[in-house]
DNA sequence: AGCACGCCGACT
DNA sequence: GTCGGCGTGCTC
């Protein structure tokens, strides 16, 4: 009889898997692949993922250690889960460990048991359902409970009470000893569908994306790009979708780009569809967040809905997997396991056969060019829902004009007659902050970033000194630090700078700001949302973060203060993000019968990208741009590798790229190339020097070859040892 | 990544 | 004499 042996995940940096003995005590036969074991590693012992049983191993027996104990009776990661991120590790060549560790709950990654904890609900009994708000006027605390109990006829979580502000018990306590509420402990069972009553019936484009994805479900896998415009109804596609699958005992993994968005989704999902569903991202509570990954894994919630990570969690009946806003860079993660959650979502989908929908207004050049070849099936919604018009571009050309604070008279001059009419105005500033330079009028002393390649921004509110790239802060100087003077410029101008400036030119106009800084708080973006909604804010300036999702019916202009800066980044992606912006921005704008209009700053008024975009529309912008790209190849024409290097010292990342180089060019063939190293657009952050060595290929396979070559004598190189690298595989920013 | 081992400089 | 600097190697 041969022994066994155990192929383990053990969470390090290391490029392989750990091989294991099963002690005599243990029945060997017993433990399966995905289930938890406690091991001895170096001096310490950790907690692994068994990958596989073998029977050899590449070591001498005498070599292994063994497994201290076993954690599970039953696979903690099911076999398609193994397979996904056995998947993922070798195509973005990231360790096992670390890559399965980032599949798993904090709670289970620690030895938690996985059982769903028994959900305690406080619902309304038969008695209280008939009760009135007026029954407890004397008591705001029970009036507001009961409100809370009463919308949900399903029970109220602990969860939920605990997002009160100050303490529920007293007060639900009262209402259980006057008998209009009960506490229930249900173990969650199999997902119950019920369906709200239609009250909603798709358009034919809607209804015909719907039909192709079903009737062709049972061929398996295949990708659709569903492309329309802000307003066309993508997300009434996916409620029929999710509800047509669910309706079979299939779940649906929806994903989302941001964590604020989630609300509206779950919020719309819930208003058509009466589903269990599970929100899974980054904001939950270790607690709920192995709640959400139980309840998909177990199959108890009919759809999952979340963010990036979420392209990780087991679901037990996948039927179909949804990326919504798919050109959302927002997908890859930026450090660490560098994956990205849409390439993941699709392989996902082919490996358990099943269809995956991209969705977007804007779709990526990737995703275009898969359709182009056949690859994906296009999927299109041609026009706004409900009639409402498309709207009109107009550029400023600001070359030469009198600007203040970045604002020409002809955008103030719209923004005059939108307010007037008693509509909103949205103006896009990529920039937080009052002012992104402070320099001296006496000497010209620019204040920088002590740690970073960076100017300091002025921050108005704070009256603090700010670095956007490492945190760094310092006051406000009131005196040059050089020569003495008191006389400080700001230069540039910010979100706050431009709300400031609003103010005077418009005193009687409701103006509201939104960037990082002013949402920080809890609850702040809300609150702006809402008092975008009732109609209580007439300008709203901000940044990105306004360009995502938001639906705001009454706003019928956006300004874009800065369209050059996405016209000469440093990144070949630049003019792509910021056609992609333009459009999502402008999809704010104009609503059913008021038509929107959108004003273009720019000094660059016959830059060709802009005018293709401006007078063709994205989808002709984006065919000049797949030209572009094929002619210097670069994605979705070719395959990237970027090896990044981070060290105290220029000079080490410099000898270490070198040698890379070296290194990759003995081994490369034909079609391959290798641009620097240079030095990272910034290349000094927070402290530390950054430069990096870009691989390019037309072949993956070729790329590929490459990368399992060249890794294992990156690892054994000495100049590698004196800096921190790591490799990005199809990076999405060059920072 | 940690964490050991190991071999050379400035200190009680 | 030793405390401790961080270069080098290893983790089944």
């Amino acid at each position: 009889m041969s022994t066994a042996i155990l192929r383990v995940a053990v969470p390090t940096p290391v490029r392989r898997s750990f091989d294991y003995l099963v002690p005599q005590a243990i029945d060997a036969s017993k433990i399966l692949p995905g289930m938890r074991v406690r091991i001895p590693f170096g001096r310490k012992t950790r907690i692994g993922i068994v990958l596989a049983r073998v029977t050899h191993s590449e070591l001498e027996l005498q070599r292994l250690k063994s497994v201290v104990e076993v954690l599970d009776q039953h696979p903690l990661l099911p076999a398609e889960s193994l397979r996904l991120l056995d998947w993922s590790s070798q195509y973005y060549h990231h360790p096992i460990g670390e890559v399965v560790h980032a599949a798993l709950p904090a709670p289970l990654r620690r030895g938690g048991t996985a059982r769903l904890p028994s959900l305690r609900r406080w619902r309304l009994t038969p008695a209280g359902a008939g009760v009135g708000l007026e029954a407890v006027l004397r008591a705001p605390r029970q009036a507001e409970l009961l409100r809370l109990i009463q919308s949900d006829p399903g029970g109220v979580t602990r969860e939920q009470l605990k997002k009160l502000s100050g303490s529920w018990r007293g007060a639900l306590n009262a209402l259980v000893s006057k008998g209009w509420v009960e506490v229930t402990e249900d173990t969650p069972t199999q997902a119950q569908v019920a369906i709200v009553p239609q009250t909603w019936k798709p358009n034919t484009a809607q209804a015909a994306a719907i039909d192709s994805v079903c009737t062709s479900r049972s061929k398996g896998f295949q990708v659709y790009l569903l492309e329309g415009v802000t307003g066309s109804g993508k997300t009434e596609v996916y409620l029929g979708l999710i509800e047509n699958f669910a309706i079979q005992g299939q779940q649906a993994l929806l994903l989302i780009p941001e964590i604020g968005l989630t609300p509206q989704m779950v919020a719309r999902l819930r208003k058509r569809l009466r589903l269990p569903v599970a929100v899974v991202h980054s904001g939950l509570s270790d607690h709920e967040r192995l709640q959400s990954w139980l309840m998909a894994r177990d199959g108890h919630a009919s759809v999952v809905i979340g963010t990036r990570s979420a392209v990780l969690v087991p679901l037990k009946r996948l039927g179909i997997v949804i990326v919504d806003e798919e050109h959302d860079i927002s997908y890859k993660q930026q450090d660490g396991f560098r994956y990205s959650a849409r390439d993941l979502a699709i392989v996902r989908a082919r490996q358990a056969s099943v269809p995956v929908v991209l969705g977007s207004a804007t779709p990526s050049l990737e995703s275009l060019h898969n359709v182009a070849s056949n690859r994906y099936r296009h999927l299109l919604l041609p026009q706004r829902a409900q009639g409402a018009s498309t709207p009109d571009i107009t550029i400023i050309d600001v070359r030469r004009r009198r600007m203040e604070d970045d604002l020409s008279d002809e955008l103030l001059e719209w923004m005059e007659s939108c307010i007037a009419r008693g509509e909103q105005a949205l103006l896009f500033l990529n920039r937080r902050g009052y002012a992104p330079t402070v320099m001296c009028h006496g000497c010209g002393w620019v204040a920088d970033c002590g740690r970073c390649d960076a100017h300091m921004v002025y921050h108005h509110s704070a009256g603090r000194l700010c670095c956007h790239h490492c945190g760094s802060e310092h006051p406000v100087f009131t005196a040059c630090p050089e020569c003495g003077a008191t006389h400080l410029r700001t230069l540039g101008v910010g979100t706050q700078r431009v709300a400031q400036s609003l103010s005077k030119h418009f005193p009687h106009a409701r103006i509201a700001r939104v960037d990082r800084d002013s949402t920080r708080r809890k609850g702040a973006m809300q609150a702006v949302l809402d008092g975008i909604h009732s109609g209580s804010i007439d300008i709203l300036v901000g940044t990105q973060m306004l360009a995502k999702g938001h639906h705001f019916p009454n706003v019928t202009m956006v300004g874009v203060l800065d369209a050059d800066s996405g016209l000469f980044g440093a990144d070949f992606r630049a003019c792509e993000r910021m056609a992609q912006l333009i459009v999502q921005v402008a999809g704010r704008a104009g609503r059913a019968d008021r038509p929107g209009r959108v004003v273009l700053q720019t000094h660059h008024p016959n830059h060709p990208m802009l005018r293709v975009l401006i007078e063709r529309g994205y989808r002709l912008f984006a065919d000049a741009a797949l030209m572009e790209r094929e002619e210097a190849t670069f994605p979705p024409c070719a395959c990237l590798a970027l090896l990044r290097a981070e060290a105290p010292s220029r000079e080490a990342n410099i000898m270490f790229l070198e040698e890379a180089r070296t290194l990759a060019s003995s081994a490369m063939d034909g079609d391959m190339s290798v641009l620097g190293p240079v030095p990272a657009p910034m290349e000094r952050r927070a402290g530390r020097y950054r430069a990096h060595l870009l691989v390019q290929s037309r072949q993956r396979a070729t790329l590929h070859r490459l990368l399992g070559q060249w890794i294992p004598a990156l690892e054994a190189s000495r100049s590698g040892r004196r800096v921190r690298w790591s490799l990005d595989i199809d990076p999405q920013e060059m920072l």
